[in-house]
DNA sequence: GGGAGGTGCTTCGAATTCGAAGCAAACATC
DNA sequence: GATGTTTGCTTCGAATTCGAAGCACCTCCC
């Protein structure tokens, strides 16, 4: 993963291959050990802490829609994990008033202890894998930066804007993305 | 997963908190985007790309650790993915004439057909979410510092490493990680 | 050179993942 | 206010994932 065959044509030049390489890998080796932390600490897959944080820091309840908006995950797998978050107690489910067809997510005060639970052991890892190399600088710059890139891929089409099939199998022809 | 409820306590810095929290996110959506349309393009899944890639970047073949090592990945999906490359033919599998114990993995003229085959598309799709909303001195930086990060992580003890289960259960009581 | 322990890989079962299909409520258009 | 379409969520089956356990080879050390 360091010295490509494929910086041959008009793609990405050698600067932009290595960035995208060196940020692809080390978020990877970060999510990795996260993962395990959030395990132990807490018996929190990464999913499962990231559905209760979101719904922690909107003030403790979202739709699943939203939570699917928040979260880089399938619909289905949301509410499988939703399932298991609901019956450890950690979430409730019920019914919108608005919406019928909503279900509105809460977190639990079980929930939330378990968040602040396993939180100082996130905290530590982000610390010493993300953090511990950089500088406050660094630190600024990477987060303007990121922050700059979520937006903009943010603008692209959601992910919960998800391709529901066309009406007919006849306007098939057009189909080009 | 912007506002948490989290910057309480000896934590992270604001400031490093959305700095996780932006890089986890664009990170997540940019895989999401890549999945797809590696998916769309040569039939590949991320991880499979990955094994091509590194072979190609390697000169050809690697053992099955090395491949995992520039992998963040579990060995036995490794062995899986193998099992569908070779199936496709798009990589062999052979003994190492060092290590009786080893499997070369070499990739073949079609597994580096392949990869030219889906990267074009794979450089768009980088160009298009993670680079277009970027400067020449972002690039730059955000390499350096996502290089910093990666060494630093591959610094710590490797996921190949894992841990082997002690010998006897008896020095178990010495545990603490 | 023989045994103990370590390493490289695969197999196994259980858990998680996804997309497609299904169901019901909401919305639009007439 | 009916009918056709869209939207919110779940269920389903198939594919992928992981860690633990297993097998075979290698290495160290007496």
């Amino acid at each position: 993963m360091t010295k490509p065959v494929f910086d041959r044509g008009p793609g990405l030049a050698p600067e932009q291959m290595s960035t995208y390489f060196a940020l692809t890998e080390a978020v990877g080796l970060l999510q990795h050990h996260v993962e395990q932390q959030l395990r132990t600490d807490g018996d929190l897959s990464t999913v499962q802490f990231q559905i209760l944080a979101s719904l922690a820091a909107a003030g403790g309840r979202l739709t699943m829609t939203e939570l699917a908006d928040g979260v880089v995950y399938s619909r289905s797998g949301l509410t499988y994990q939703a399932g298991l978050l609901e019956k450890a107690g950690l979430i409730t489910r019920g019914p919108s008033p608005d919406d019928e067809r909503s279900i509105l997510v809460t977190i639990t005060d079980a929930g939330l202890a378990r968040v602040r639970q396993v939180l100082p052991g996130h905290v530590e890892v982000a610390e010493r894998l993300l953090f511990d190399p950089l500088s406050e600088s660094d630190v600024a710059r990477l987060g303007e930066i990121m922050t700059r890139v979520r937006d903009h891929m943010r603008a692209q089409p959601p992910r919960s804007a998800a391709p529901r099939k066309r009406r007919s199998a006849a306007s098939e022809a057009a189909k080009g993305d």
